[in-house]
DNA sequence: CATCTATATTCTCATTTCGTAATATACAGA
DNA sequence: TCTGTATATTACGAAATGAGAATATAGATG
């Protein structure tokens, strides 16, 4: 029960669920999704650490940057299914669709660096 | 966007995980609910409505009782997706195996009334 | 109509959640 | 080793959430 509950609530915010919808298109940094999304880093970090911990996403380190990427599921049954149907949920979402337009023109070379 | 994270909201507590579990195995009224969660039937009404909201619930008035029962989920994709996913989800989990057995000793003739 | 009874709604409180700013940490490069 | 950059963690305020008690509502029955 604990560990539905845990996937439910990880997916039960707008932009954790936009994490993910962009993490279907490529492998982002933390400084992009701040970008994409426009919030503060530390909150995203925190979104991030959600998503994780529910078995949606993992990382690795990249020199300073941290690659975020969904998982294959296989640590949760649940994040599994979820992950499956969030494959074409939201599709035609206009914010969705937007955000995954500009996607090409978050690079972290010229995002970062602040 | 806001439905998706309806229904997700809705599955993100773990006394209306178990309402729908207990719903997949027959029709409760209120009092009925409040027994078996030993929740306040404020509460009950509450978490029964938020289910509804989302499109998983519905219900129908039988002289003061009203009987609550799952959804088709022709209401919301993202619900009837979840309702799939719930018919088999946490069969083994012990909290629901508890509930489903003391299911059939629950009922309104002798449960309500106080 | 008056009175039960089941449910819904409202009020209030404690806890959680989401956000930011500030700070700490990790690590690459001079 | 010192500096700069990306990320994580902490501290804290505002808003949402879940709980129960008290109250309102709806409808059945005498």
């Amino acid at each position: 029960m604990k560990q539905l509950i845990k996937v439910m609530k990880a997916l039960s915010d707008p932009n954790r669920v936009k994490i993910v919808k962009m993490l279907q298109h490529r492998v982002m940094c933390v400084c992009e999704i701040q970008v994409a999304l426009d919030l503060a880093q530390s909150t995203v970090s925190k979104h991030l650490r959600v998503l994780e911990d529910a078995g949606l996403l993992s990382h690795e380190k990249e020199g300073l940057w941290v690659n975020y990427h969904l998982t294959d599921g296989s640590s949760s049954p649940y994040a599994a299914s979820l992950l499956g149907n969030l494959k074409h949920w939201l599709d035609d979402d206009l914010e969705i669709v937007h955000l995954v337009e500009i996607l090409p023109s978050i690079k972290r070379e010229e995002v970062c660096k602040k």
